[in-house]
DNA sequence: CCGCATCCGGGGCGATACTG
DNA sequence: CAGTATCGCCCCGGATGCGG
């Protein structure tokens, strides 16, 4: 992109990090770690796969990504923010929470959907009402790869993957989960709207304001 | 901008406020408040002019500005943020914070500078060391318009204009001026290559770290 | 498969000129 | 003062190819 030509904090922030989809692939190796170009291809489906490629080169210049070589028997290259790239989680919790009252009406037809995305929300809004209690970990399904929620020092934190033992699953739309796990919704009213819960209701119960 | 088309909402904020020079007009609205056209041309100076009234339509629609007739005197049209608008106001300062570290190599030869974009900065790193002694108010010149800083209720703050009576005033390049109102030029050093206090230096020393 | 490079069409963007 | 109008360019998007 082409620089503002301004001496100032926000203009220069967004010479580097202010080109399209450029937040957006922060935002992924911020919630999934270091990641496969596949995997962000993956996290990232309209994008165009020059686009991306270009996108990744451009940080790694500015510093804020680093590429490796990953040893045998993973043998594939692993994109990975670098310190100063990780710097940049508050201005995407910012943005999240900015965001969240635009998904109160739901996806459109076509939007895509990685039930991981929510990790941003269940930061910001979710915390654990009983941390003296022995930690919980609760399997969401809301889309094609489930998701878990984990307790840990009174947080509560979404990280994708299965449960070995979930003590509850919660599944529903996207939409539905969405706000239960933004706090715009409660439990009770997505259930009525079509939310599962199985196994310990308490278990989720204990995640949720209210 | 045509959407992400991602049910996330960091990508729905990014489908409203993600378009190129969109955030720097809500610089120029929450720094400067109600502003005419021409006042956010003189802060956006590459700006093309087609390209910003195309973004008070689209930030308009999105109920994030609105438009008022000023009555007589002023007669003219005023941009304003919306309280949606006025909610960016973190975004923008982490943002701000995040793009610090890219400040202190200096401005570039062709860079466009105005002084009141040091606010963000001034806002999260000045603090007003004696709160219990009477206000004070330092002038600062850094390019052509003066800025003001002011003290209450233990902040710091910056706002475009000239004081009337200020306890003294500070002038000195934007690469130098910035560096102390950041903090992380000390005064002294900043005297020592070319920045100049006039007045009362201790009504300056108390609002800087350090 | 993984990690791109290349090619091409369309539209957003930038610069200038002009107007009520 | 507050914008339109116009035009050229380059970034972006989508498809395809290609070496390791």
């Amino acid at each position: 992109m082409r620089s503002y030509g301004q001496y100032c904090a926000v203009a220069r922030a967004l010479d580097a990090i202010g080109d399209r989809w450029t937040l957006l692939i922060i935002r992924e190796l911020l919630l999934r770690g270091p990641s496969r170009y596949t995997d962000l291809r993956n996290g990232l489906p309209r994008i165009a796969t020059n686009l991306l490629a270009d996108r990744l080169r451009g940080l790694e210049q500015e510093g804020l990504v680093s590429r490796e070589e990953a040893p045998p028997p993973v043998a594939t290259t692993l994109f990975r923010l670098t310190p100063r790239g990780e710097e940049l989680g508050p201005v995407l919790t910012e943005l999240g929470r900015w965001g969240i009252p635009l998904m109160v009406e739901g996806p459109n037809e076509d939007d895509d959907f990685r039930p991981y995305w929510l990790s941003l929300p269940v930061d910001l809004y979710l915390t654990d009402r009983s941390p003296e209690q022995p930690p919980v970990t609760v399997e969401v399904r809301a889309g094609d790869e489930p998701v878990v929620l984990e307790t840990g020092e009174g947080k509560v934190h979404l990280r994708p993957g299965a449960a070995e033992h979930p003590d509850a699953v919660l599944s529903g739309t996207p939409h539905v989960i969405a706000g239960v796990l933004a706090g715009t919704m409660s439990l009770a009213d997505a259930i009525v709207v079509g939310a599962k819960v199985d196994g310990k209701r308490a278990a989720l119960q204990r995640l949720l304001p209210g």
